[in-house]
DNA sequence: GCAAGGTC
């Protein structure tokens, strides 16, 4: 008989493999596209097969698949994850990966007489181990289960929590974790049914999926809160001066020291002082700063930088992060740790980038150095930092692949850097009695920054020809109008680092829980603005379901379950409480069901009726293109709002989304003389492109693909 | 067709 050790993922299992076998080859089993391994430690045979994170979810005893969504859900069960793939219609590659992998873990438990659990030491790992177990051998004999406790995929902690394992499993942080499944199952499917049922009772929407939950909740209450702050916004009125130095034929930006001024008279007033007069430097200041170098990527660091420098989604730089991952160029994207670990082996690293071309001079300096890594404050018990791992793209990745992959190289050639220099200058300039500053800086000495060209690129650090004290100029001031501004809108990334500050979903999930909201149509736009959806929604939540819009429910979660971890509290006792509230929440809800459906089926079709605008019609006065269905065939196509007067019309796909651009054709302007509009066509599985309504008229078909676009 | 959390 063997013995069955369980890990979370893969990637651990062949590590722990590799290191628990004696000889450091452990035999690589494949078996129905599974692959486990078999290694031997002190005259045992081990065989460790790896989760792919959790392989069973909840679910309800009447869920029936599509259609039914009555409530309240209270009597619930857990399933494999194939199962509920199978209720999608879903019986797809993932399907039978999930159904193979669940086979092969009970065929092999039945070999085995020792059951190890090897999965994160944290609640989601330790239910994910759990529920295996309970699968393969039976909630009874679980007890005689063993449990690795490590906190870094090192040797010695593998050999150590394999050799002194923890006698049991920890039963507490497994009901905890299963806690925490059911909460967040009970509150979003019950309000996620009570919602969407308002609506589809009523006449006009046969059927609009609406869905809360307790991370969507508070990240729109945010956004929609943001918003209402926007609109109650008062502007106010006020000047400034831009101002110039001249010198040889250039213009050197100066600031005046009252930056804003409230009352017109007052600025007139300096001007008038000032007029015809020259500026004189008074006073030189000189001082050094530095710029520290980066420290290494996490996930979250990663999806700022590509936010900030190429505007990519969190969400697209989780998935393709993920590719490159999976195509071993780096390591594993989901992590929140920003330390490199000793084990590391940083000059490996360097010497196969070293291979590269593109890398291979700042390789060469690197390796000149002492390599020491910069950190940050962060950890993660379970990875290390992002890092490239050395393997150069055998074939070439796309460009969105790329990107994200020269971030990853440049951040961890930077993290060995020295800090950066540089010198500013500030002049003091009088004009009259009145004082202007220009300043400047100048770069001097690169540090990491020689290390990181896309960094280095988007730098500002324009310097100052070197002026004297007393140096006298010819000066240009001019007052600008100016109004104060509402507070900015989110974008993707802002509203990510806003959850991870309030500590809501996790650094995997939020990106993606953003983009639900997107696709539910509760906001739209890069710069966030919720739609009517939206705001009905919260509107409705506040006045009955308060709770699921505040982080406070998260920090409330987290009590409940430490305390179910000290063994304080029974998981019961939550479950049974959670399902009083919601009898009540819900009880309320249906008692005024038609009311709510009522205000959300007019946000709904409001909503709908914005989103099929696709711009102003070039053949008529005040018509409007929208996105229309034919009563006769049901196929979309695109037609003006003054039919019958204005008959314009264009074909348009039956598939995929289309978004206005707001944008017209350049080439139909210059071939017809009129404003034909432009949109992005999503196809399913496709890349988004842009095309012209009327590229059907277009001479080369082509055309329609080129974003030969103006702005309107 | 539904949550949030793991992961390929």
């Amino acid at each position: 008989m063997s013995v069955l050790v369980i890990t979370e993922k893969p990637l651990a299992c062949k590590k722990i493999a590799k290191i628990l076998d004696e000889k450091n080859s452990p035999k690589l089993v494949k078996l129905k596209n599974v692959e486990y391994y078999r290694a031997e430690r002190g005259g045992k045979v081990l065989l460790l097969v790896p989760a792919i994170g959790h392989l069973f979810t909840v679910s309800h005893k009447k869920e029936e698949g599509k259609g039914n969504f009555e409530y309240p859900v209270f009597d619930l069960k857990w399933v494999p994850n194939y199962e509920k793939l199978a209720l999608a219609r879903k019986k797809n590659r993932q399907y039978y990966q999930y159904k193979n992998l669940l086979d092969i873990f009970k065929k092999v438990s039945q070999v085995c007489n020792e059951y190890i659990v090897a999965c994160d030491y944290d609640i989601e790992g330790s239910t994910i181990g759990y529920k295996i177990l309970e699968y393969c051998i039976g909630g009874e004999r679980v007890s005689i289960a063993k449990r690795m406790k490590f906190s870094s995929l090192t040797e010695r902690e593998i050999i150590n929590s394999y050799e002194c394992p923890m006698p049991s499993l920890n039963f507490n942080l497994i009901e905890s974790g299963i806690c925490r499944h059911e909460v967040d199952y009970l509150f979003g499917i019950n309000l996620s049914h009570a919602l969407t049922l308002s609506t589809t009772k009523l006449e006009k929407i046969n059927f609009y999926l609406l869905t809360i939950g307790r991370v969507q909740g508070p990240t729109l209450a945010e956004l929609v809160e943001r918003e209402k702050s926007i609109l109650q916004f008062i502007p106010e009125d006020y000047w400034k001066i831009k101002g110039f130095l001249k010198f040889q034929g250039k213009k050197y930006p100066i600031e005046c020291v009252k930056k804003r001024f409230y009352d017109e008279n007052e600025i007139d007033r300096v001007l008038d002082r000032c007029k015809n007069k020259q500026g004189v430097i008074s006073d030189i200041k000189k001082s050094d700063f530095y710029r520290n170098p980066p420290v290494p990527y996490n996930l979250s660091g990663l999806q700022d930088d590509a936010w900030n420098f190429f505007k990519y989604n969190p969400s697209t730089t989780l998935k393709i992060a993920e590719s490159l991952y999976l195509k071993s160029l780096i390591s594993y994207p989901r992590t929140s740790n920003q330390v490199i670990p000793k084990s590391l082996n940083i000059n490996q690293i360097i010497q196969s980038l070293e291979k590269c071309t593109e890398y291979k001079s700042l390789c060469d300096e690197l390796l000149k150095l002492q390599l020491v890594p910069n950190k940050g404050k962060k950890t993660d018990p379970a990875h290390p930092p992002i890092t490239p791992t050395g393997n150069i793209p055998a074939e070439g990745l796309n460009k969105t692949e790329k990107n994200i992959y020269n971030l990853i190289v440049y951040n961890f050639f930077s993290i060995f850097g020295q800090p950066a220099k540089f010198e500013k200058t500030k002049y003091k300039v009088m004009i009259d009695t009145d004082t202007f500053y220009l300043t400047g800086q100048n770069l001097v000495d690169k540090g990491w920054l020689k290390f990181n060209p896309i960094v280095a690129k988007g730098l500002k650090a324009e310097g100052l020809p070197p002026f004297n004290l007393g140096q006298i100029f010819d000066v240009e001031l001019k007052k600008e109008k100016k109004q104060t501004k509402p507070p900015a809108r989110y974008n993707p990334n802002s509203i990510r680092k806003w959850m991870e500050k309030n500590e809501i979903g996790t650094k995997s999930t939020r990106s993606e829980i953003i983009k639900k909201l997107y696709e539910r149509k509760y906001i739209k736009n890069k710069l966030i603005e919720p739609t009517k959806i939206g705001m009905s929604l919260i509107d409705v939540l506040k006045r009955y379901v308060p709770e699921i819009l505040s982080v406070e429910m998260t920090r409330e979660l987290e009590r409940m379950m430490n305390k179910i971890e000290m063994g304080e509290i029974h998981k019961d006792d939550v479950i049974n409480n959670v399902k009083e509230r919601l009898m009540i929440i819900l009880g309320k809800f249906k008692a005024d069901e038609m009311s709510i459906g009522k205000s959300l089926e007019d946000s709904i079709i409001k909503t709908y009726e914005e989103q099929s605008i696709i711009g102003k019609c070039p053949n008529c006065d005040g018509g409007t293109l929208k996105i229309l269905y034919s009563k006769k065939t049901k196929k979309r196509f695109i037609g003006c709002s003054n039919y019958p007067k204005c008959t314009t019309s264009f074909p348009i796909s039956q598939k995929g989304k289309i978004t206005p651009l707001n944008k017209y054709c350049k080439y139909c302007e210059d071939e017809f003389g009129k404003k034909y509009p432009m949109v992005r066509l999503q196809l399913p599985k496709k890349r988004p492109f842009t095309t012209c309504v009327n590229w059907a008229n277009h001479k080369k078909r082509t055309d329609k693909t080129k974003g030969d676009l103006k702005d309107e």
